[in-house]
DNA sequence: TTCGTTGTGATGATTATAGTTACAACACGT
DNA sequence: ACGTGTTGTAACTATAATCATCACAACGAA
């Protein structure tokens, strides 16, 4: 299985609203850059809403970043958009047999490396800010922008 | 979403068939232990076989490791029962705009953190063989025991 | 040849995803 | 105060994956 797809769309918008701050941006924007439906980004913008990440203007319409993009991880994306109960990305087969030596033990040994493999990944995002997201993109519209126009 | 308890049941059979390797490892015997029903065993036991990492005798029946504990990691065991396609953790949403700049360019950016990610995770399980696993599930299993009948 | 077992197809219940329609609540300009 | 455009949500649909279960042919050994 694969973790959902709202958490690339959460970044995406959030890419949006930074490298284009002066426009108004309304879910039937955003929704036109990220290729889906305006309430799939309405439900996604409410979970950075709530996380603290964005703002959303109700009647008026528009968002805007809340926060920094220095202060805002991949991380914190990440688990704005719920895609992944927390400490939850294995699902552990749920009744081994506590009669059996193995089935009785299996679970806290095999959950600690469960652990560390998910903490690893969570490690890579918490370690990449918007920031630099945002800068990496910018870098590659300019030089593709280049390579169409040169001077 | 959550990464398929294949995975987990499939580290649960390899550590039987290592911890009691006198046994007539039976899909029904395992699935007591599992606490599943005995096709999921035979269905992810297909699977571990595929991946050379256990024999399964068809007719007489009964599964034994086809490798050294030390020569498989969980990793292995991972991509055996084929939780995760292949560089497919995370979903990225399929239609960005190619007319918007963020559209065009936030996937291969996105990708690539994505990647990093899923790769840590990785290495994390490629790190830890079924030996080690096996070992510290002995261990407790001794311990256990200790506790409730001291010599 | 009989018996227990594996391999596999088919089915069903459950759950998550993602798209869509619909509409009340809301904010702003006039 | 009103109209317009937008948000927030509920409801519904289609699709897909998971996991349990039944059923049964193919197989192997006593």
């Amino acid at each position: 299985m694969q973790i959902s797809s709202r958490f690339s769309i959460g970044v995406h918008i959030l890419s949006l609203l930074a490298i284009q701050p002066q426009d108004h941006h309304t879910s039937e924007w955003l929704a036109g850059s990220v290729g889906t439906n305006p309430v799939v980004i309405r439900r996604v913008l409410g979970h950075l809403k709530k996380a603290g990440l964005a703002n959303v203007k109700a009647g008026s319409g528009g968002a805007t970043l809340a926060r920094e993009l220095d202060d805002i991880t991949l991380l914190d994306v990440y688990r704005a958009v719920d895609v992944v109960e927390e400490g939850r990305l294995f699902h552990m087969h749920e009744q081994p047999n506590p009669a059996c030596p193995v089935g009785a033990n299996i679970e806290q040994v095999l959950r600690l490396m469960m652990f560390k493999a998910q903490a690893a990944m969570e490690g890579v995002l918490a370690a990449v800010t918007m920031r630099e997201l945002v800068d990496v993109l910018a870098r590659e519209i300019e030089e593709k922008r280049a390579a169409i126009s040169p001077k």
